[in-house]
DNA sequence: CCCGATGGCTTAACCGGTTCAGCGAAGCAG
DNA sequence: CTGCTTCGCTGAACCGGTTAAGCCATCGGG
């Protein structure tokens, strides 16, 4: 009150305390090197000041972790806004982080240029002590840059290409499979999967995967379109798609937000769904279950790999030796936007 | 190469030009005390040794900054994931960031409490320079929290109740206004607005501008009910209200997600929209665009606002006097989601 | 009783920057 | 030529922690 308070210094507790600073460090860190004693009175006279560790100045000392680590998001920014994928995965991490006293930084880049670019520098100012990839591309180059600044990272994407950094990832095929035997099943023969852009690790496999599933299951026709995840392209290509002389009967999207496109334009051109037309959402949100009909979607656990993926950094920035992590396929939900046809 | 590279520091960088550390900083941060001559050779050898100054050290020395801004969400966790709005925001206050090499951490909060416990532990820990505060409540704490610890802080939200920190505030009123004579004039006469959560400062001053618009307006029954912008509460709330006898033939959402909640509803209880029921969305994204029929809704710049919000910021951390600053009002965009009722 | 080990604390160096005071040389006016 | 100012740089303190090294008192064992 009145003058303005300095916030306490460790050296301000070590005067209160009657000790040296050194004394506090290592009562306030539980170290050994204070008696019980004077570590109960050193804890008290902090707690009294309010004192807390200065964050830079933890950083700075020899060995010091900065205590935060990054995430960069590099999608077009007007899909941004929408996409659920990625604020799902936040907060799945900082589940994961809040008891830790670590934060999360957010960087939301145009391309991969500038996203290579916040990684270095994060790495050489020091800004972060790790980071969250997303995204895996076919031969990325990102792998390479952790190792090389050097600055600790978990993929989320793989096993193939990730160079050495740890990654937690998923085996789509399974899903794949068993999207294309439900809709095969339901007597689909024409079957087109509007995918994301191919430069995406996890699109070239889905597409390999559905290949390979369709042929199995015997549907004739089955083949993939790449689209850049937004609404708007979503919405385009399925108007393509649905105004061909003979049309797929089921279609399969690479996300949640694509797959609502594509339910407004069938509504649009008067394709009933699912008498005609069905349709199958990758990653179920609540956005899929709020729609009518409510999409038929492919559940992955965004949040769990999310607070996963910290769980994992966090081991890399303890020193700890990390393993992959393959984590559950994801599961099929059938809801209202997927049927047999009706004639 | 072989040997373990130690990121170069500030004396690494001044022994290899023959000067003082202290000439170094003069150089690099383009202060006066070093000849032109000499500040091109340090920069020189700066950039060859690929050198980066420690934000940790940065911070530390006296007066020093960390580079950091931070913004806690604190929103029910099933709701975040598919909110377009804060990813938006976080996306306008980044292009405002960027040029300024400082960073975004953020933070999703359960409740209140924790939402002041994290400002708590950011300022005494100096993790942030700042923060930008939103969905101002109704007897707000976090104003004079920011101001006794001190943190610098922007409000999105006010312009009453902020205590003196900085706000950037829209007059809802206008848009409500425009929204009620708009379904006045299709002939709607029994509106119920669902709104967020009463303890919203927003919440309440769109609830009596609404009461206010909607006695001008002439409308006989104009009520408001709460929700929590989950879609989940959103189709709860819709259903109960269509399920009356004399039920509304147009509904105000707060928020875009539970009017999209809502047009699912009234598809699966057959419910024309916008034969028998409009529907109207307050803040306009990508979403509203996608369903059918699209949603009629108000259109902010949440983007810009995030943006300017930023850059208030900035000037309060310059030291600079910032003032309140009213963005211009959210503009209806009608669509198919609204109409007259239909006989 | 003496010696070595141990516990408990202090001292000081260190992290990597910023900045202030000071100092020698050069420039300039008188 | 002298005295003052300015320029360009150096040296050192400082930010607030961590930690290695050292020192003194106590204690147990032989």
């Amino acid at each position: 009150m009145g003058s303005v308070m300095r916030r306490p210094t460790i050296m301000d507790v070590a005067r209160a305390a009657g000790v040296s600073k050194g004394a506090v460090s290592y009562a306030l860190n539980g170290r050994p090197g204070v008696s019980e004693a004077t570590r109960a009175r050193i804890l008290a006279v902090a707690r009294e000041l309010g004192w807390a560790p200065s964050n830079p100045a933890r950083a700075l000392a020899p060995g010091g972790r900065v205590g935060a680590i990054g995430m960069v998001v590099d999608r077009p920014a007007r899909s941004l806004g929408i996409e659920p994928f990625f604020m799902r995965l936040v907060s799945g991490i900082e589940t994961e982080l809040t008891s830790s006293g670590i934060d999360l930084m957010l960087q939301v880049t145009e391309d991969v240029a500038a996203e290579l670019a916040v990684y270095r520098r994060w790495a050489t100012e020091r800004r972060v002590d790790g980071v969250i990839m997303v995204d895996l591309r076919v031969e990325d180059p990102r792998p390479a840059l952790a190792r090389d600044l050097p600055l600790p990272a978990v993929i989320l994407g793989g096993p193939e290409g990730t160079g050495g950094v740890p990654c937690l990832y998923t085996d789509d095929a399974v899903s794949v499979r068993e999207v294309v035997h439900y809709l095969a099943a339901l007597g689909h023969r024409r079957i087109v999967r509007v995918a994301g852009p191919e430069f995406f690790a996890h699109t070239r496999s889905r597409t390999e995967a559905f290949r390979e599933a369709a042929r199995l299951a015997g549907v004739a026709e089955a083949r993939t379109v790449h689209a850049d995840y937004t609404g708007e392209e979503g919405a385009r290509v399925t108007r393509r798609l649905l105004a061909t002389a003979d049309p797929p009967t089921a279609l399969v999207y690479d996300n949640d937000l694509m797959a609502v496109a594509a339910l407004g334009v069938a509504s649009e051109m008067g394709v009933d769904v699912p008498g005609r037309l069905s349709i199958v959402a990758w990653d179920d949100s609540a956005l899929c279950r709020l729609v009518r009909p409510s999409l038929t979607a492919i559940a992955r656990d965004v949040v769990g790999n999310g607070r996963e993926a910290a769980r994992m950094l966090g081991g890399l920035l303890a020193e700890e030796r990390v393993d992959d992590v393959e984590t559950p396929p994801g599961e099929l939900r059938p809801r209202g936007s997927t049927g047999p046809l009706s004639h």
